[in-house]
DNA sequence: CTATGTGAACAACTTCACAGCC
DNA sequence: GGCTGTGAAGTTGTTCACATAG
């Protein structure tokens, strides 16, 4: 029972975390579990991830639950992250030193394949196995290589340009390290962190 | 007009975005903004900062609009983060290094005080001006300071247990880089910086 | 005449509760 | 008996539209 046509966004953004806790579910040698089981582990009601669940199919068995593998297998498919999508990494700054060594996109579906720098003193070092290239060459690289997917991590003041320059060669998902509020013509998607939001938001209850 | 009483969350969540904004206002030099101008620098509808506003009080004029000084001063007093919060950092890795040295809390309300690491070959070494600590020490440091804020960015088989350590010595906000779902007691507020997730999420509409 | 502040109308999301299947 | 999948009910959040103030 399902129809891709018209899920809602707040939807899709829960789907990242289910797979989360699934694959550690999986690594701790579960097979099976249940709405239930998934929903005291992330604190959300069960309802709420069968309802999520049932705008994309029917991925349980009644009586027993969901197979961890299978349901992982569907939600990867659901979010296009069974395949491995090349990523720019735009900014070659410490924080893009911490992503390139510490790869929190490793197994989740993106890889950093190519990483730019303004700065004529970061040009030609590596990041890693990567060797950091002018920002000049980001829309060559980009349409040679086919990029659709890009990460930002610049002072805020560059960033809208290298989103201009990255939409315009053909990038349509951006994760942006920049504090500010970004404008992405319609058909690209942007997202935004920003640890110091999220402090100020936890601090409004001190 | 206004109870501070029952202020929902996702209005809470959105001041900080708000507060982004008008410091980049204040900084291009405009004194005067109106919820119209807002709503399109932020995609966001105009009828909807009004009435997130008119949670808190009355910040504006009719006819003219909103003094983005006094703007500013009314927000971060409602976020609490009209102050300096010292934050613990638990985890000394290069995500901890990017943090001291590119500091996107700086101005927002937060400054890392201590950084604590349990690697023995970490403890001692100085990130930026400060000294890495003995993860042992946390409690004690916590508890003498005060520290009421913390930054999490250690591996994520041992988030959970530096959130418990925090948490039973006073901390009551949590930013979390860990990419897992923690759990919390009532009265401690926790976030998660997951990029991978929100990558995901942009993913499925690729 | 412009732009706020806000009840009332509307839309979106979540929870309930139960039929149906394992 | 246990747990899914789902319409219907309930709740929460957003937009409208206008009275009101500058």
């Amino acid at each position: 029972m399902a129809k891709r046509d018209e899920v809602p966004d707040i939807v899709i953004g829960r789907l990242p975390i289910y797979l989360r806790a699934l694959a550690r579910l999986a690594a701790g040698g579960w097979e099976i579990t249940s709405s239930q089981k998934l929903g005291d582990l992330l604190g959300v009601s069960s309802p709420q991830i069968r309802k999520d669940f049932s705008h994309f199919g029917e991925f349980g068995k009644q009586g027993s639950g969901y197979r961890i593998a299978y349901l992982r297998e569907q939600l990867t498919a659901i979010l296009k992250v069974d395949r491995e999508w090349e990523v720019a990494l735009v900014g070659a700054g410490p924080l893009a030193e911490a992503l390139i060594r510490e790869n929190p996109f490793a197994g989740r579906g993106f890889r950093v394949v190519s990483v730019f720098d303004r700065r004529p003193e970061r040009i030609g070092l590596r990041l890693g196995s990567l060797e950091i290239l002018d920002a000049q060459r980001l829309p060559e690289v980009v349409r040679e290589r086919g990029l659709k997917v890009a990460v930002v991590a610049v002072p805020a003041d560059e960033a809208q340009e290298m989103v201009d320059t990255l939409v315009e060669a053909g990038v349509r998902a951006i994760l942006s390290y920049a504090p500010i509020t970004l404008s992405v013509p319609p058909g690209v998607r942007i997202q935004t962190v920003d640890p110091a939001a999220l402090l100020q938001r936890m601090a409004y209850y001190l």
